[in-house]
DNA sequence: TGCCAGGCCCTCTTTAGGGCCTT
């Protein structure tokens, strides 16, 4: 599953934060990162790393997360682990699942210790609701689900999401490459896809059904 | 103790409100 059938699928970072809450502007902090590098439509690296935010975890993330106060101990601290996951970004184009959600906390945590990104992001969850129109809800687990993409994992976890994010990417690019032949740029084309009217998207999907019967 | 956000998107809409999705 590794592997996709994307020929000229461009590098990303799939990335996926675990938090203390909702907003870093209310003072929450990350409390994990876990994320996953895709090159030609293969992974080709993973992080993933506990991070000491500095301040007690609720017990309502320890319950949603499994990330308990003691686990966080010892852990390295935010600017520690937010460094070097700086530098595993790298300049790539980066995806996660809500991606507004993410790209707050990325901005806030690289912001305390002065470090930036270039690359842009583009939402898991905007793509799947045109693509999955007739899935039940577009939480990750569901669409995993209605994709039949497998998984035995435990969700709330960074690292195991951004796993499934990442095969759920995969495999709505897999869907634009059977549905129209497109492969090139599919970053580009999925976060273009994602500012389309769904119902633009309905219609082209309508089109595209009725061509092939 | 209890509460907090924000972007997207639909509709009983656009001078708004509310559900979804993330932790």
């Amino acid at each position: 599953m590794e592997r996709a059938i994307i020929p000229n699928a461009d590098t990303v970072v799939v990335l996926d934060f675990e938090t203390t809450g909702l907003s870093p502007d209310m003072g929450d902090r990350a409390i994990e990162i876990g994320a996953v590098r895709i090159e030609q439509g293969e992974i080709t690296g993973r992080f993933q790393a506990l991070m000491n935010p500095g301040v007690r975890v609720s017990s309502f993330i320890e319950d949603y997360t499994g990330i308990t106060n003691s686990m966080l101990k010892d852990a390295p601290s935010c600017g520690e682990v937010m460094h070097q996951f700086a530098d595993f970004i790298n300049g790539y184009n980066l995806v996660a699942h809500n991606a507004s959600f993410d790209k707050r906390f990325l901005d806030a945590e690289l912001g305390m210790i002065s470090r930036g990104y270039t690359g842009q992001f583009a939402c898991s969850m905007l793509v799947a609701r045109r693509l999955y129109q007739n899935s039940p809800d577009h939480k990750l687990g569901t669409l995993i689900n209605h994709a039949n993409i497998p998984s035995e994992g435990t969700f709330h976890r960074a690292l195991y999401d951004s796993e499934m994010t990442t095969k759920l990417w995969l495999s709505m690019l897999g869907v634009m490459h059977e549905q129209y032949a497109i492969s090139n740029a599919p970053f580009k084309l999925l976060q273009t896809l994602a500012k389309t009217p769904k119902s633009a998207v309905r219609r082209l999907l309508e089109r595209s059904s009725s061509n092939k019967k």
